[in-house]
RNA sequence: GGCGCAAUCGAAUAGUGGUUAAUUCAGCUGGCUCUCAAUCAGCAAACGGGGGUUCAAUUCCCCCUUGCGCCA
């Protein structure tokens, strides 16, 4: 459309009803991007106009999210700007301004029908075999009629009037799109508690906020034509639109919590990275054009533009999230891996809040052992447990590997020949388990498995002896004794 | 029920009026190896159906189907 030469501003504005799911990140993302990309404005507009559902805890919790996800606005809540109040409550008296001029000018109406007297006539409507449209019952009361409505204690509605004509929308995803309005009923704009309804209360603040384009989920494509019809009645500019495709579950249903995790901070509990959270959404639905996967944030800017964004849903897909974040986590200095996994250790008590020097550096070596087998935090903490108490549970395929002949005597040598270890390193342990192998005719792996098992309770993980040396002496007879014992 | 949107391997995406239809994840096989990862090599796997238009359609058009969304 006609946008050439207007500013190039965007809003993400969802409904602080919950948590900031992956849905509206993504949309939030893709706008974000959009801004980024051609140098305009993000803003952040809260829709807070449903009573009853919206509360500041979640308000908080969208901020979190956006925050965490590195999505940074230009204009919104705690950042303010020349367009605020950026909430909606808090834009009451505006709405009630362009209420009066599209009643002033015959474009809306009063309505006093009460909601079981509109439910009555259009279930009458549907039974003569008509559609369930606002039967304009109210369009042409009389002052002596409202009057009377009025001293029933009848609070009226707002609807507007549909013209009656086609409707096109020009969507820079999804094409040519015709609305008919004679199948639009004359919906209400200003509900009988004063309120705006949802459609009206975001023309006028796209209106006011100067929104060049409005991209958000295609799920509001059906609202396109009536927002449509208030800017013409309002005779204002009618902003671009873009309509993203939604992200789904793994069943092709709406993404909701019983595909497990929606909230992007629930992410964070699960030992994502923002960086790979976001890499991986801006691929739902997004592509470069190239074969590249991995993109830092600057690239997702540079790249990102309307014409490479998919018209048809995408499906949620959490393996290929993990391997996002794997790579992000393998690609990490163990400094900054270290310190980003710290919270995590010390949430399960693997470590105290604050720890030395050294032992800092003794949880990089850890990292350092880990690091290319395992693609979250979450999952840190599960496969390298051991590395943090001797209390871990031995999993049951891996306690059949100590039942087998011979294992006991194997790791009471072991326990024995280590205790009398001076030099702790790496090579003189796989020395020692290689001489014991020798002497006792066994293969190196029929020492070294059920040594694993003993001391970490797993069958897999990292190189032995590396393991080893990263637990210390102590950590090692201690395990491999209990293990003797509980074998006798 | 009305209206709308969509349709390429299991998933995400490339791609083209004539191609061996590509890449990544997942899966499988093999190499490496103390196991698992990582890594390397390889395998399998898709144009929903029907009509047109055309010399030629996965690609353009229409219908159907299916999925999804909004409203009721």
């Amino acid at each position: 459309m006609e946008s050439n030469n207007k500013k190039i501003r965007v809003r993400f504005a969802p409904s602080p009803t919950g948590y900031l799911h992956i849905g509206g990140a993504r949309t939030a993302l893709f706008n974000w991007l959009y801004a980024r990309h051609y140098g305009g404005t993000f803003i952040l507009r809260i829709e807070d106009t449903d009573k009853l559902r919206s509360t500041p805890e979640a308000v908080n919790a969208i901020l979190d999210g956006m925050k965490w996800l590195g999505l940074d606005w230009d204009e919104g809540p705690e950042k303010g700007g020349e367009y605020g109040p950026y909430f909606q409550m808090q834009r009451l008296h505006i709405y009630q301004k362009y209420t009066a001029k599209l009643l002033a000018d015959g474009k809306a109406y009063y309505c006093y029908c009460t909601a079981d007297e509109l439910e009555e006539r259009r279930k009458r409507q549907l039974a003569k075999g008509g559609n369930a449209l606002y039967d304009r019952k109210c369009l042409n009361l009389t002052e002596s009629e409202k009057r009377k409505f009025e001293e029933e204690g009848r609070k009226p509605a707002i609807r507007l009037k549909m013209p009656g004509d086609q409707i096109v929308v020009n969507d820079l995803i999804k094409g040519k799109m015709d609305f008919d309005s004679r199948l639009l009923t004359d919906f209400v704009i200003i509900k009988s508690d004063g309120i705006p309804t949802y459609n009206f209360a975001v023309v006028i603040d796209d209106i006011l906020m100067k929104i060049s384009l409005v991209m958000r989920g295609d799920d509001h494509i059906s609202n396109t034509p009536k927002q449509i019809v208030i800017y013409q009645a309002l005779e204002e500019d009618i902003p671009d639109f873009a309509h993203i495709p939604m992200i789904m579950g793994p069943d092709n249903t709406r993404l909701s919590k019983r595909h497990g995790a929606t909230s992007v901070m629930e992410y964070k509990r699960m030992g994502f990275l923002p960086e790979a959270v976001v890499n991986y959404i801006a691929h739902l639905g997004w592509s470069s054009g190239t074969n590249q996967e991995l993109f830092s944030i600057d690239k997702l800017v540079k790249g990102f533009t309307l014409d490479k964004v998919s018209s048809h849903s995408a499906i949620f897909d959490m393996e290929k999230l993990n391997w996002f974040n794997g790579e992000y986590l393998k690609n990490m200095p163990e400094e900054k891996y270290a310190k980003m996994l710290l919270p995590y250790l010390q949430e399960v008590d693997f470590m105290d809040s604050s720890i030395s020097d050294e032992q800092f550096k003794w949880l990089k070596k850890v990292v350092s052992l880990m690091k290319s087998r395992v693609r979250n935090f979450r999952q840190f903490l599960e496969y390298a447990d051991y590395f943090f108490s001797d209390n871990f549970k031995v999993e049951d395929d891996a306690a059949k590997v100590l039942e087998q002949e011979g294992v006991k005597e194997t790791l009471g040598e072991l326990a024995n020949r280590l205790s009398q270890l001076n030099q702790w390193t790496e090579e003189n342990i796989e020395q020692v388990v290689r001489d014991i192998a020798g002497e006792m005719d066994l293969k190196g792996k029929q020492i070294i498995h059920p040594t694993r098992v003993s001391l970490s309770g797993k069958k897999v993980g990292p190189s032995l002896f590396a393991l080893m040396e990263v637990l210390g002496k102590e950590q090692n007879i201690r395990c491999l004794e209990r293990t003797v014992k509980k074998l006798t």
